[in-house]
RNA sequence: GCAGGUGUAGUGUAGUCUGGUCUAGCACGGAAGCCUUCCAAGCUUUCGACCCGGGUCCAAAUCCCGGCACCUGCACCA
């Protein structure tokens, strides 16, 4: 099997996430956190959030229902609603557009009116000269119902990005006129994906974390350490080197030091969160691949079954999303600094939060000799911190057992109990939940209160009192810590 | 969306070609219990499935049609 099979077979299994509606037949591209993902990839948001609030990062949540304004200004509704057309003869199917003259290009076509040119020119299917050719419209936009009146009609959003840009004055204000600035929004997205594939790494419902940061163009409030280490680099030319961000930007191999900058700490959170070094690499897009609203872009891949894996994108959206927004609103999204005034730049890490949940589960997944799964999860993102559990039932360990649950639970809501089937099982159902310890009262317990702690990637056991252990959680516990390290 | 393949308990599978003792088997898993003084031990009991809908036939998990989902490739991918 391969590397992304065996995590939908152990997601499955063990409640980390399965496909959605399955009673009902199943949607494609929809997909459910069980008990264990739900946690995990809270733990993931958390982090992604704390990695920027703790640089100054401000936080916003607009609405996920957005009007159809938005997407003109944009650019979303233009690029992403495609007339097509489809050949019923050979299943054929294209853009519109590639059936018109050069010199038509760029004439105005509704679904009808193309519809319309197509029979009155007897226009073929390209492939197989059938004229029997249906235009359609597709959208990677998800509308929501149906009304004629443009300005009525709502839309899911694409990505949360544009939430950000349409209150950047109310926002710049709470950030009390200061720039930079950086914003940041987690929340669902929306695209309706033509083929959705590989459980979380192609949905049509995902979540996202955007950051926008606003720069001052005449500044460079940004610059990559010099102290931090290499990062696996590969440019648009193809050249793949091995680099410190700081170099990189010194180099001018990443042009702009904020997106050098903006590598670096995207490269420290995702190894944070678990993913390998040696499975991350930056790429840069070709300009064939740049969106309709970028300059630049690096990409954080993540390597599964030997395929590179878009996870974060670093994209260099210029003024362009505020001087849309400020030409169609008439809203100004102007900056003044003195007697200057300017559109602020805006460098956007975007993470894909289901991939980022995929990439971790796939970096951390070890079999162990005996042929038994360990996921390895660092311990910010495991869903559980620890398990606690007596070594048998009977004899009063129970009641112990479920006493220390009750307490410690009170400094760590991220505990489970455990007491049925052997202690060697409990402690194999942690390891595949990714659960750092496990905690065992034993006879030894009655009498000198204290437990056995283990620890999951070594199986290494120290004990600790009970005392000790409930005064602190688990992994904060100093003195357990140090237990360990002996 | 196209082409090909696949769809059996929570998971992995046997059975499908060649329709009928399939009252759908096995393993893992879950639950209850026994045993067990720390790494998926053993024993007993138990839970649980033919993707959905039509059709053919005396009879369908098995054959046919349609839908849905998944996989691989292509296309798409802000």
């Amino acid at each position: 099997m391969s590397e992304v099979q065996d995590i939908i077979e152990l997601a499955k299994r063990r409640g980390f996430f399965w496909p959605s509606y399955s009673i009902y037949g199943g949607v494609s591209g929809f997909y459910t956190y069980g008990p264990l993902g739900s946690l995990l990839k809270r733990n993931v948001i958390r982090s992604w959030a704390d990695a920027y609030l703790s640089i100054g990062a401000i936080m916003v949540e607009s609405p996920v229902v957005s009007p159809e304004s938005v997407f003109r200004a944009s650019g979303h509704l233009e690029r992403f609603n495609d007339l097509i057309y489809e050949c019923s003869r050979c299943g054929n199917r294209q853009k519109f557009e590639s059936l018109l003259k050069e010199e038509e290009k760029g004439r105005e076509f509704d679904q009808e009116s193309a519809q319309g040119y197509v029979r009155e020119r007897k226009l073929q299917c390209s492939s197989c000269r059938s004229d029997r050719i249906t235009v359609k419209e597709y959208s990677l936009m998800f509308p929501l119902g149906k009304n004629d009146k443009a300005e009525e009609r709502l839309y899911l959003r694409p990505e949360t990005a544009q939430g950000i840009f349409l209150d950047f004055q109310l926002l710049l204000n709470q950030n009390r006129g200061k720039l930079p600035m950086i914003v940041i929004q987690t929340g669902g997205g929306f695209r309706n994906e033509v083929a959705p594939r590989n459980a979380l790494v192609r949905l049509r419902e995902f979540s996202m974390g955007e950051v926008e940061v606003f720069i001052d163009p005449e500044t460079e409030p940004f610059r990559p350490d010099a102290s931090y280490g290499e990062v696996h680099f590969l440019d648009n030319k193809g050249k793949v080197e091995m680099l410190s961000p700081f170099d990189a930007s010194g180099k001018g191999v990443v042009r702009d030091p904020a997106m050098a900058y903006f590598i670096q700490r995207t490269h420290m959170l995702l190894v944070s969160l678990g993913v390998d070094p040696e499975r991350l690499r930056f790429r840069q897009h070709l300009k064939s691949e740049l969106a309709h609203y970028s300059s630049d872009c690096w990409d954080a891949e993540a390597l599964m079954d030997g395929d590179w894996l878009e996870i974060v994108g670093i994209a260099d959206r210029g003024t362009y999303d505020l001087k849309r927004h400020g030409d169609v609103s008439g809203t100004s999204m102007e900056v003044r600094d003195g007697e200057r005034k300017f559109i602020p730049r805006v460098i956007e890490p975007a993470h894909g939060i289901d991939r980022i949940v995929m990439a971790i589960m796939a970096h951390s997944r070890k079999v162990t000799g005996r042929g038994y799964v360990v996921m390895s999860f660092r311990n910010g993102v495991a869903p559980y911190h620890v398990g606690i559990f007596p070594l048998f039932k009977k004899d009063g360990l129970a009641e112990i057992a479920r006493e220390l649950y009750r307490n410690y639970s009170s400094i760590d809501a991220a505990c489970i109990y455990d007491e049925s089937g052997s202690i060697g099982k409990r402690y194999a159902r942690q390891d595949e939940a990714g659960t750092p310890y496990c905690i065992t009262v034993d006879y030894e317990t009655r009498n000198d209160k204290a437990v056995t702690v283990r620890e999951r990637d070594t199986g290494k056991q120290v004990r600790i009192s009970i005392e000790e252990l409930t005064s602190v959680p688990i992994l904060q516990n100093a003195k357990l810590a140090e237990k360990f390290s002996q």
